[in-house]
RNA sequence: GGCGAGGUAGCUCAGCUGGUUAGAGCGCACGACUCAUAAUCGUGAGGUCGAGAGUUCAAGUCUCUCCCUCGCCA
């Protein structure tokens, strides 16, 4: 039994998720989480939000809330949706919790004393009216090369030349609007990445499993020459800059910035898992205290590759503790809308609880598993959705656990049929399996979760052309045993079904089991004995239940108000 | 502007280190079946693999140029 950490990209707090982050994170880390633990291994699946920075104290000011108060709420609301999708957390934690503050105040601590944290003083705008200090897109104001009104302090959009905020004329707070602005020094406290270029360069030399989109994401920043980074901001809601609770002195008013603390949150919400009272934390993340066995597998989008591979490397590598680091790590692209991005401000995509609102959880995990962006961005649309809903799910899987139970309860009394001898057909379906499960269980080690979805797929439809081939219900006119093989092989399968369709869609996968009788500890992915043994493993005899229709097929209507809803078209 | 990813059948995508007639699902056409969510099964029609040039016995797969799309960054 391998044991398997992992953890899936840090959703930020200032509101829900849409289905893109859903799609490059934390469901595919969920899809693989119950895969390995279907194959028995011991798998300890960590999330948590990320909750520090401007844009969550501005998302609490625009809400009228304390940024505290904010973030409870949005946590639960995020901790909600997940559960909608089924995500199997094994803890589901919060930056801004005990265990992510004291490990951030830990980290900055070690690093210092390495020689790798400084102090440093910069020049930053303030605005009065705001009371607070600007972060650079936070600046805008007329460009002065090119005169646009409303460029940014760090680019202006019309030119498209670099600025710093302080070259704006008539600059005013994007925040307020106000031009009541001035420039103050500030002092802040610097990690020093340039002393670790080569340590990172050689960790990053040494990973063997990662693939080619994360290590060309991470050559390029090294390419390109890390810089030193400012890790504190002058803001009230954050990991205060503190040792052993006293606050560093002139640091009083300023916290560690959100980049520094948030990936620590990864080794926080363990340590709440564990103060939770489920076990040591310790010999999942320290290589002296037990965690030199543990795989840890990453999953992120894109976006997110760089501070995977080099930011949050610095911090623990530059720590020089023995701490684990990532073994594993799959990058997702985007998935898109109708071909261009999701988008909050323009009504563009679909947000986890909105999702829900139209469909159970699973329909949506299917849907974003088998158009997983992958090998490439993926794009979203309202008829993809609808024809890869109808006729994977309803078609092919509803329908064949549907026509083989139904035709069982009408025909042989709701009872696997003991009677029968094993013939061609049965003999072909096995020999199906015998091939198609092991691509199953390679494409999922190798998370390749497109294929994988894709081979499943494959059998579930096998299982449609098997009764094509055993024609139970014209057998059963001249010889009902004959027939009886057909209905016990094919209620096998739908039995095998379930199984299978257990990472991708939970609650569907135990509505089939449940119906089929399988028990709990007969659920697990195990198919190294005969195919054979497969197609004659419910008991003879056993009552089984036809269940409710399993999934709904999406009519047109539907999609013609969703499209209006979400404002589904491209745009024009 | 710099950087990254990508342009393969009507649609969404596979095609590893170059090698027989370029694949899948959906959609479409035709046929079969009737147990089933008007589901299923079979057969078939569809592509000069963005454009041009080059390397090679051989290129969707390598090199160069160009065009286009998407994204990121400061």
């Amino acid at each position: 039994m391998a044991r398997i950490l992992i953890t899936s990209a840090l959703p930020y707090i200032n509101g829900v998720k849409h289905l893109g982050n859903l799609a490059g994170s934390m469901l595919p880390a969920d899809v693989y989480a119950r895969f390995q633990r279907l194959r028995g291994h011991d798998v300890l699946y960590i999330c948590a939000t990320d909750e520090h920075g401007t844009p969550a104290e501005l998302a609490a000011d625009a809400a009228g809330m304390d940024v505290r108060a904010y973030c409870d709420e949005q946590h639960d609301i995020q901790k909600r949706a997940g559960d909608g999708f089924s995500l199997s957390y094994d803890y589901f934690g919060r930056t801004s919790n005990a265990p992510s503050i004291r490990l951030t105040q830990h980290f900055a601590d070690v690093l210092e004393q390495k020689g790798l944290i400084v102090e440093r003083v910069e020049e930053q705008v303030f605005s009065i009216d705001d009371d607070r200090f600007l972060p650079d897109r936070y600046v805008e104001g007329t460009c002065p090369h090119c005169g646009f009104e409303r460029a940014r302090g760090d680019q202006c959009d019309s030119c498209g030349r670099l600025l710093e905020p302080t070259d704006l004329k008539e600059p005013y707070s994007k925040i307020s609007g106000s031009k009541n602005l001035e420039v103050r020094e500030t002092k802040h406290l610097h990690l020093v990445q340039t002393k670790m270029e080569s340590r990172i360069r050689d960790w990053v030399d040494a990973a063997t499993e990662w693939p080619s989109l994360a290590k060309s994401i991470a050559y390029k920043w090294l390419d390109e020459g890390l810089r030193d980074r400012s890790i504190t901001r002058d803001l009230k809601w954050g990991v205060p800059v503190a040792h052993e609770g006293t606050p560093r002195e002139g640091f009083e008013t300023k916290v560690f910035y959100v980049w520094f603390d948030a990936p620590i949150g990864y080794i926080g919400a363990t340590a709440e898992w564990a103060e939770a009272g489920n076990g040591d934390w310790e010999i999942w993340w320290r290589t002296d205290k037990g965690a030199e066995d543990v795989t840890y597998v990453q999953f992120m989008g894109k976006d997110n590759v760089a501070f995977h591979t080099v930011s949050f490397p610095a911090t623990i590598l530059g720590s020089e503790e023995p701490w684990k680091t990532v073994d594993k790590l799959k990058a997702f692209n985007w998935l898109t809308w109708y071909g261009g991005k999701f988008s909050t401000s323009e009504k563009r995509g679909v947000f986890m609880d909105q999702a829900l609102d139209i469909l159970p959880g699973d329909y949506w995990r299917w849907y974003l598993t088998a158009n997983a962006p992958e090998g490439s961005d993926a794009a979203f649309t309202w008829e993809h959705f609808q024809g890869l809903i109808n006729s994977d799910l309803a078609n092919v899987l509803g329908n064949f656990v549907n026509r083989i139970t139904k035709y069982t309860a009408s025909k042989f009394d709701g009872q696997v049929p003991s009677t029968g001898e094993t013939g061609e057909a049965e003999a072909w379906i096995a020999q199906e399996l015998e091939t198609r499960l092991p691509a199953v269980v390679a494409n999922m080690e190798a998370m390749e979760f497109r294929k994988a979805a894709s081979e499943v797929r494959a059998i579930w439809a096998a299982g449609n052309e098997y009764l094509t081939k055993a024609e139970p219900w014209v057998k059963y006119k001249s010889d009902v045993d004959a027939a009886a093989v057909g209905v016990r092989t094919g209620l096998n399968l739908v039995a095998l079904f379930g199984i299978l369709a257990q990472p991708f869609i939970p609650e569907a996968a135990k509505k089939v089991l449940d119906a089929v009788g399988v028990p709990e500890d007969r659920r697990s992915w195990n198919f190294d004995g005969p195919a054979a043994d497969l197609l004659d493993a419910l008991p003879h005899g056993l009552a089984i239940t036809p269940p409710d229709v399993l999934f709904a097929k999406i009519e047109d209507a539907q999609l013609a108000e969703w499209s209006e809803r979400f404002g589904g078209a491209p745009s024009q």
